[in-house]
DNA sequence: TGTACATCAGTGAACGCGCGTTCACTGATGTAC
DNA sequence: TGTACATCAGTGAACGCGCGTTCACTGATGTAC
């Protein structure tokens, strides 16, 4: 929390961005370790980087332009994994419990990052609506799967929203509760994917 | 917020416990409010009883003791809802269902108290085990629909978990980004009941 | 080549705020004798 | 019946804290002439 950072000398010139990269890093981990946008502090990130409050405000307008940059990164860099681990496999059904897992993974690294981008009342702000992209990306692998015949046809939006929200709902019960006995997520994901998708158990 | 409360006279010697009562009532509502408890403050409780600040200390030995009091108020209400809920009918599966509907009620009647009871930081203390009681209550009556031969057999307890992660997780995306279009919850949940549990189709 | 000036990257002190909590106090009401 | 005292139910001022943000400033580096 307190920890304070090595002290930074000045950027050379043209190289004030470099700054403006290390705050992002510091609000990711600040924010992974609260769990909650709200109680970060532009103070808190300022020391975290190691350097003066007002440099912050050289890069963000204020504290929530930081937030809402901090949680934008954050978002691309789940996205991008799920779309890596989705590119493992040709197979449809494999794609979408790839994707699917990747939560649960990133869950475990990022706990308090997962909560910020799903649980935090940011998720009401306009500005917070490329959060749709997880939800399209999970609804298009569902619709690949029906089209290749390995799960039923229906209607794969409504079939991804109850997959997506089992999922949140399952990852959600372990964040909120960790010192409870969780069984296995991934068979759970599994028990998700057979009953609510209709993909063959594996 | 800042709402001040009509200003309250001194209670009649052996009355005193009525102010925790409005302390507590009042709790109540500025957590549905803030759905936080760590936004959560004496003075603004103290504002909204029309009290002075210390004489919630009269009371409560600080913040947290106020907030776990408080929230314990709020779980047993919830559980006296689902069991009402489930005393309306005498067959097993009405009885899981109007239990889990409750949640779904519950939830859009106090979205705040939903959230700090479900997603907050305090779930994570040892006072807060109690809310126990409700996955437990649930699990029993997975179990009583698979005696009632009206589920397929199977292990009650991880059925009532897929069931429990599937309804939380669909209540917190609709809570989380309330501004979407979301379909019905009750026809989500009843899909749950039967993929999920194996309930009839209704 | 020298020099005045602009720009860049950052700093330190200060502002007013709301907060949790403590402290010494008040004043009405009951009770022992 | 009178009165000293204990108890109850509160109050107001004050403490030190961390916060978001603003302001005027610094000092190195590049650039026009």
């Amino acid at each position: 929390m307190g920890t304070q950072a090595t002290p930074r000398g000045r950027n050379p010139r043209g190289q004030g961005d470099r700054l403006r990269a290390e705050i992002i890093d510091a609000t990711l981990a600040l924010l992974d370790e609260l769990g909650d946008d709200e109680a970060l502090s532009m103070r808190a990130v300022a020391r975290a980087v190691g350097t003066a409050a007002t440099s912050v405000y050289l890069h963000f307008a204020d504290r929530d332009a930081l937030v809402l940059a901090t949680l934008r990164r954050c978002h691309d860099e789940l996205m991008r994994a799920a779309d890596q681990a989705a590119a493992g496999s040709d197979d449809p059904a494999e794609q979408l419990r790839a994707r699917v897992l990747v939560l649960g993974t990133w869950s475990r690294h990022h706990p308090g990052l997962y909560r910020v981008l799903h649980e935090s009342a940011v998720n009401r702000r306009p500005e917070m609506a490329f959060r749709a992209e997880v939800a399209d990306a999970t609804t298009a692998a569902v619709r690949r799967c029906m089209d290749a015949g390995v799960a039923p046809e229906g209607d794969a939006e409504l079939v991804a929203l109850d997959l997506r929200a089992a999922v949140h709902g399952a990852v959600a019960l372990r964040l909120s509760q960790p010192q409870l006995d969780w069984p296995p997520l991934d068979a759970q994901i599994d028990r998700f994917l057979t009953r609510l998708v209709g993909l063959p158990a594996r």
